[in-house]
DNA sequence: AACGACAGCAACCGCTATCAG
DNA sequence: GCTGATAGCGGTTGCTGTCGT
């Protein structure tokens, strides 16, 4: 039983890529085109696991990806796509063209995670934070119900009960828990995400619920859960109406 | 010049998601 | 619905270069 190993680790190279190696993998993909990365190293001619390729390919020889420093324009972005979207690097680097996820975890890393940290101690106690706090985990929930906006009390930002609500509408915090999801960013512009950054999310849209097998919502610090969340099925969801209803001034609008 | 500390980055590893049979 | 194969993601590791002593 079990997952067969994606390759068998006998006889294998690790560790650097030569440039012959590099060769190799290009010519290969350049014929046969990307994918069945398990079988490529064999037909290749490769010493190398299938993922060991797939990497490589992806991160370091695929024609468009683009070399050299991260500009500020790009860095700023990944600082605001980070806010909203946390450690998912995969999505912060479809927002870049020609970076690619590990090179935007590296730079993080390396570069801005610290400077972030060193921002977050000169915060004053009544500046309004602006964390990872206000993450919007990517990870949508399959709601079956959606939530009309004009049914929030912008007063408790609590649910306020109408009689077009659904029985379970209440009930968005009980469906995060079922998690199985397609990813909402997916069907929604990350564009219009931004316009919720730094913005803060009623309490509706917090979850109860903590940790998941993903990881994802550890609430323990106030981190927004799949509660931020808005699923495919509640497209209706008018995110500018969202927005006005916040009295949102944020400069990333528009 | 030699050595250790540190930073940056490429690559690896373990896991989940998705899909096909 | 179950199982296995595959792709992909994110955290971690380890190598290498640079800097300070």
């Amino acid at each position: 039983m079990g997952r067969r190993p994606c390759c068998a680790k006998e006889g294998l190279n690790k560790g650097a890529w030569t440039a012959n190696e590099d060769q190799i993998l290009k010519n290969y993909i350049t014929i046969h085109g990307e994918g069945k990365w398990r079988d490529l190293p064999q037909k290749a001619g490769l010493k190398r696991c299938g993922k060991s390729c797939r990497l490589r390919w992806l991160n370091y020889l695929r024609p468009d990806i683009k070399k050299g420093n991260i500009s500020i324009e790009e860095e700023e972005l990944i600082i605001r796509l980070h806010k909203l979207l946390g450690n998912r690097w995969s999505l912060i680097a479809g927002r870049l063209p020609g970076r690619t996820d590990n090179e935007i975890k590296n730079y993080w890393n390396t570069n801005l995670s610290k400077r972030m940290q060193g921002q977050k101690r000169n915060i004053s106690p009544n500046t309004p934070q602006v964390s990872s706090h206000n993450v919007i985990w990517t990870k949508a929930v399959k709601c079956t119900k959606a939530v009309n906006v004009d049914t929030l009390d912008p007063k408790s930002e609590t649910l306020v009960n109408s009689p077009s609500e659904t029985p379970s509408s209440s009930a968005i915090n009980e469906d995060n828990t079922n998690n199985n999801s397609t990813d909402f960013l997916v069907d929604f512009d990350i564009d219009e995400l931004l316009a919720f950054e730094y913005n803060p999310i009623p309490e509706l849209y917090r979850t109860q619920n903590r940790g998941d097998k993903m990881g994802n919502n550890v609430a323990d610090n106030g981190e927004y859960s799949h509660g931020t969340e808005f699923c495919q099925e509640c497209e209706h969801l008018d995110l500018r109406g969202l927005e006005s209803y916040l009295n949102l001034e944020d400069e990333w609008i528009n």
